[in-house]
Order: structure tokens, then C-alpha cells, then sequence
DNA sequence: ATGCTACTTGACCAAATAGTCAAGTAGCAA
DNA sequence: TTGCTACTTGACTATTTGGTCAAGTAGCAT
């Protein structure tokens, strides 16, 4: 199946975004790894700024529904498959972070559009955990408790764990985090 | 006292990078705000690169060294004070954020410099929480524990609820997130 | 007063930036 | 075949970027 020219300039605009952040992803770069020319580029999209929004829209929210969704349609054992997916180091990227959180933080106090974009994005995170939480708790495989603050509590301490990797550059530091992490929802469970 | 030419670059710096992150950081607009002309500017440093990274350093190990220390400095109540810390919202800016977590996440994957330097002020802080953590189980305020798991964890939850506050635009998510925190480390308290 | 050093001034520069546009081409519908 | 639309090409522009530099000044030591 062939890539359309919209498509390879998403792609690269979030590789692009992902690796220098907004502010330091050059259109220039973007445009040379896409392997297209800039008016073509302007024909899809109004600016840097928009074509940046749509694939940071388009990309993460596609990942939240790839990783979380299957969890949501398990039958059962929905806390171990949430602790799973967060102890599953293999997908992560250490070294560059979380998307979202990347851009949050670089852009959130200094543009409208980026705000509203990242808090969407930050909330539909939160939501996925939310829902899990739910369905364990639904299913007796957890005690009642307040899932929304519990799914910010562990919205949070995934952030900074990624944060602390990052910052330090010792992947161990994330699984260090989770660990503790895991403890305390450990004490929720039924099990 | 009179700030010196060099202090006022220091301080419009470190404004202007806590604001609009490094790469956002226009020189132009750091020495308008400083009032200095951009040859005074380069008497003082030789670079941009080197101007924000001695202001970075600076600013935030004195900020660090203010907050902390006087809780290593007390008598008792170690663990008291750092809630207390954490949870006094007065002196937080939740629309731009921690300034550690805002840079190192910006640049700590693209300069090695600011990598250095940021992995640095990241340890540093994450050493004054184990230290504090450290007097309270010497002063028997705690349970016995791996404290530098636990300042590991505290520290990337903090970071991760005011990221939460920030990317949300909602001050309380931080509240909500530390009130967890604060229950599960009361868990390990002797009171 | 002289001379030295530390500092300041602001004009200048090359490179990079996002964005524009007129001219082209490919492919499809009639 | 004609003509229309969707898309592509790449040269061009205005602005901003960090950085340079020669000329100047203030203040202090001798």
C-alpha cells in the first residue's frame, strides 16, 4: 500500500516534533526526511503549526487506542494487563519520552491551539486508565475506590518515571518507579 | 545592592528559557529584558549554549538549596515538612511548570551539555528528598525503607503531577495527585 | 596626567527560518 | 481530444536567528 504524500508528512513532522520539539523541528527537515517539496507540503496543510496539531492528534491518539483498547476488551485480569503494559519497557523510548508529555510541557503555556490540543490528548490518557480501573474494579478485581484521582495518581507517577529516565538517562530509574507503584496498587487488589 | 550586568543576564535568562524553553529562548528578547547590549552580553559568555546553562545551574541549585535545606536543618519533623512542602501551591507556577522538568526534557536528548548539566540538578534533588527521608527513619518518624527507591518515587510524582496541573490547565490535578502521594508515604510514617 | 584594563555600544553578517507563488504536470471526466 | 482539477516543483522573500567586531568610555592604579 502505498504512502500518500499527506500521510509521509505526518509521519515525518511527528518523528520530527517527537525528536527536537516543536519549536526546534525544522520545517526544512521535515520536508527532506518526507521526501516532498514545500509547496506541496502547503497545498495539505496551512503551516507548520497546523500540520504539527494534526499529526500530533492523529499519531497519539492512535497509539493510546492501540495500547489501551485491547486491555478494555479483555474479559478479565484487567489490572494485571494494565501493570503488564506499564512494566512492558520494550515499547518505550527512553531516551526521547513521552509524546504527550513532551509537548505538554514545551508548549502548553505558550500556545492556545497547543494547549487544547495537549489537554485533550493528556485527558483521553487519563480516561483509558480511568476506564480500566473501572472494569477491575466491575469485575471484584479491586477494591471500590476513586478511579478518577486513582488514574491521575498513576497518569502522574508514569510521567515523571519516564521523566526521571529520561533525565538521568538509566532506564532502570522508570522500572525503579513502577515498581513502588505497583506496590501500591498491589494494595487495592483482590488477589 | 546594584545587580551587576552579569546577574541581570542570569536572572532574564533564566525568565525567558523557564518560559519559552530553550529553544524557544530568543536573545534578542533576554537582553531587552535585562537592559544589556548584545556585545556587553558576549564579554560576559561565549555563547547563548553557556549563558542559559550557567543560569539554569545557578538558579535552580540556590532554589533547590533554599527549599530543602532548611528541612535537613531542622530538629524533627522531617517528614512533616516535606509534606508540608509539597503541599504548599503558593509558590508553584503550575502554567510553566518545574523548570528541572521543563528543560531536561526539552534537551536532554538533543545537547550533551544540557544533558550534563540537567541530569546533575535532577540527582541533586532527588539526593535532598532521600536526605530528608534518611533523617526521618533516623529520627524513627519512619519505618525503616530503601529511601532512595522512595526519593526516586517522589520525586518523578511530584514531577508528574505538576505536569498533570500544567497540561490540564487545572491547579487541583496537582492537589489530588500529591494527596496520594501524602496518604501512601503516611503509610510508612510511626505516627 | 597617563595608561591600562574592564566593560559597553551598536552596526554589521551569514545562516536559517516559515511562508509565497507562478509555472508546471498528471490524471481523470466529458 | 479537450479541459478541468488536484497536485508538484523549486525559486524567491522577508524576517529572525545567534554571533562578530571595531570603536568607544569609565574607572582605577601609577
Amino acid at each position: 500500500m502505498k504512502e500518500t504524500t499527506r500521510q509521509k508528512l505526518i509521519d515525518a513532522t511527528f518523528e520530527e516534533v517527537y525528536s527536537h520539539g516543536y519549536q526546534g523541528a525544522a520545517l526544512a527537515d521535515i520536508l527532506k526526511n518526507a521526501g516532498v517539496h514545500k509547496g506541496s507540503m502547503y497545498h495539505y496543510f496551512g503551516s507548520k503549526k497546523e500540520m504539527a496539531l494534526v499529526a500530533i492528534q492523529e499519531r497519539i491518539s492512535t497509539r493510546n487506542f492501540e495500547k489501551y483498547s485491547k486491555i478494555l476488551a479483555l474479559e478479565s485480569g484487567y489490572l494485571r494487563a494494565l501493570l503488564t503494559a506499564m512494566k512492558d519497557t520494550k515499547q518505550r523510548d527512553f531516551k526521547r519520552g513521552c509524546p504527550i508529555a513532551n509537548i505538554a510541557q514545551e508548549m502548553s503555556n505558550l500556545d492556545e491551539d497547543f494547549n487544547k490540543t495537549m489537554k485533550l490528548l493528556y485527558e483521553e490518557f487519563r480516561r483509558y486508565i480511568k476506564n480500566i480501573l473501572d472494569k477491575a474494579v466491575e469485575a471484584k478485581e479491586m477494591q471500590a475506590c476513586d478511579t478518577k484521582k486513582m488514574a491521575l495518581f498513576i497518569t502522574a507517577a508514569l510521567e515523571g518515571a519516564i521523566l526521571s529516565a529520561k533525565a538521568t538517562g538509566n532506564a532502570q530509574d522508570y522500572i525503579d518507579s513502577v515498581e513502588i507503584l505497583e506496590e501500591y496498587l498491589r494494595a487495592f487488589s483482590n488477589n
